[in-house]
DNA sequence: TCTATTGGTTGGAGCGCTCCAATGCTGTAG
DNA sequence: CTACAGCATTGGAGCGCTCCAACCAATAGA
């Protein structure tokens, strides 16, 4: 249960501690002859450097604080492949915590990975209050993925929510519906862009817009689609705030009788993995989250080491994913 | 950028270093004077403490380091959340770490988590091989989350797969069905234990089983299916290895024309947040996730804090869920 | 009065490492 | 034969903290 030290490599190797950590590091100013020596008695020890110690003693770090809001959400996961990509390419560690979307919990979690001094934190789509952020990014670079902010220590990841309303829209216009409604995610985040984003490209193609209150999930858009059934306004096409939405929004239509998409299309928005199953094939907007994953570090990893000090904000384009769930309206082909 | 030190918060407060650490680790041994005095100053100076600098100095840790094998798979979230809960109650922290499902990056990870020298780690479905693992526990107290060992170092805490099995059959034979499938998960974790309980069961009830060749993704799945219905051997119900490959079958047999569960029923496994879908609805076996988070916490904790030596192997009871999918065999109801 | 005892406080050593100035060593030029 | 690079190697200081033995009143007991 205890870990072998510099000291008893170098003891080991017959050299000084001070050139076993010159080869740790990978140094060009060492002997190939020590080098292999050094090397052959860490391996045979099983020796391994203690980050802490190192970083201590560096004062610098080699590891990014990731903080996931959400760990069941499947989006934030690919964000971290995407981080976890290019930190690892430029030689940096993750470590990872999650905010269990409470805002306590989130602010403890930040807390932890301070605590650990890293390098830079990335925080996605954090619930803490932004004077919170603001104080962290007083101490070391903060990125922030699906969340924005005004602080110019702050550099951002976003995508264009309007943007990605106004494609699934042209699309669906595209293939001849002039009803389309929209099932609006409320409170939940990046539920307005979406829902200006659709306002405004009804208004382009001179359509008449039509909100449906609604949330991000499945229960919710199979209760919006009732509603509409109820009051007799089902549009030929429903875009959904996003996929969960969209999913709940297609069994209510099949409960009703109604087959999708030949009497009603519908779009999701997010391209979860659930989109891509082929019992529901949903056709979606997609974000580039793994995109998404590496601006964020890039951006930090700018800030660490090229002491980049003026903010960065990166807007990304969504886009469409057309799978079985739309088709000109009234079955027509 | 510079963050202050315990020197700092001495120097304004007008104490010893030593002091401020009695104060900052609670001690009850500090003058009420002194304590606000010095929490006054911290306060001002924006100081908290250093955990890697602490817990070099004290050769201990108040970490867990978590590994995930598959951040993508909601099951491993609400295990973190059990996880989360038991170590916060306790004063530890927890860091994560992601394997990417390849045994390369996995081993990349547990290197990562290791240099941080936490008090244990916890490892979720590791794909790594059983000596890194062997290896690792030499150095410290490990706990195993649905992967079993034989290491007497190591901690286990699983779900009983066999039972789960037979949970579903019993389930199965009970609706009447006779001729039942299992559509295997091949090599994944877990998938031993399941097919050895569906034979087991099969087996108990005088009935002949049929093992057929998948894995643990949807596609797979629905070519399991087309196979079947190919070589005309479909049977009245089918037990899929996990949910993917059970949403994977559904899809198939409805693309041939077949209803669920009126034509053939199917059972899930794992009751991922996808089978709660109305638009799947599937009858699936759930295991206590969060359970198995607390159980494998509070397993470590004894390991750190009592040093507790001999293993603990948890096996824990899978319940069945019945959702849309099952049904008396030829639509009789 | 002197010695124990106690509760509060302190300086110093040391955790495992990095960094730096200094050292020894070879080889080549003066 | 000395001088001087240039390179490989080393000891020591120090990162921010904990731990421990020592210390210092102030009070209690003899």
């Amino acid at each position: 249960m205890v870990r072998p030290t510099m000291e008893d490599v170098a003891l080991r190797a017959g050299v000084s501690r001070a050139l076993v950590s010159l080869v740790m590091r990978g140094s060009p100013k060492v002997s190939e002859m020590r080098r292999s020596a050094v090397l052959k008695a860490a391996e045979e020890l099983g020796y391994s450097p203690h980050a802490m110690a190192r970083s201590l003693a560096s004062r610098t770090s080699t590891v990014l604080g990731v903080m996931v809001s959400d760990l069941h959400n499947a989006f934030f996961a690919e964000v971290v492949d995407g981080i976890d990509e290019v930190a690892r390419d430029q030689g940096f560690d993750i470590i990872i915590n999650t905010g269990g979307r409470s805002p306590a919990r989130e602010r403890r979690a930040l807390e932890s990975l301070l605590s650990f001094r890293p390098a830079g934190l990335i925080l996605l789509s954090p619930v803490v209050p932004a004077t919170a952020i603001g104080k962290a990014a007083e101490q070391l670079p903060i990125v922030l993925v699906a969340r924005s902010s005004r602080v110019s220590t702050v550099d951002t990841v976003n995508d264009d929510g309007e943007q990605g309303a106004r494609l699934a829209i042209d699309h669906l216009v595209s293939l001849g519906h002039q009803r389309i409604a929209h099932l609006d995610g409320g409170e939940g985040t990046q539920a307005g862009p979406r829902r200006r984003g659709y306002i405004a490209a009804m208004e382009a193609h001179g359509l008449t817009p039509q909100v449906v209150s609604s949330e991000y999930t499945d229960a919710a858009g199979a209760r919006a689609i009732r509603s509409l059934i109820e009051s007799d306004s089902l549009p030929t096409a429903v875009l959904s705030c996003n996929d969960f939405n969209a999913v709940g929004a297609i069994s209510a239509l099949e409960d009703a009788g109604l087959c999708v998409p030949q009497d009603v299309s519908v779009v999701g928005y997010d391209n979860t993995s659930l989109a891509a199953l082929r019992h529901i094939s949903l056709t979606t907007i997609d974000q580039p989250r793994a995109e998404f994953g590496r601006l964020a570090a890039s951006a930090l990893l700018q800030r660490v080491r090229e002491d980049r000090t003026e903010p960065v904000r990166h807007l990304l384009n969504p886009s469409l994913v057309v799978r079985n769930t739309t088709a000109p309206p009234g079955g027509l082909r």
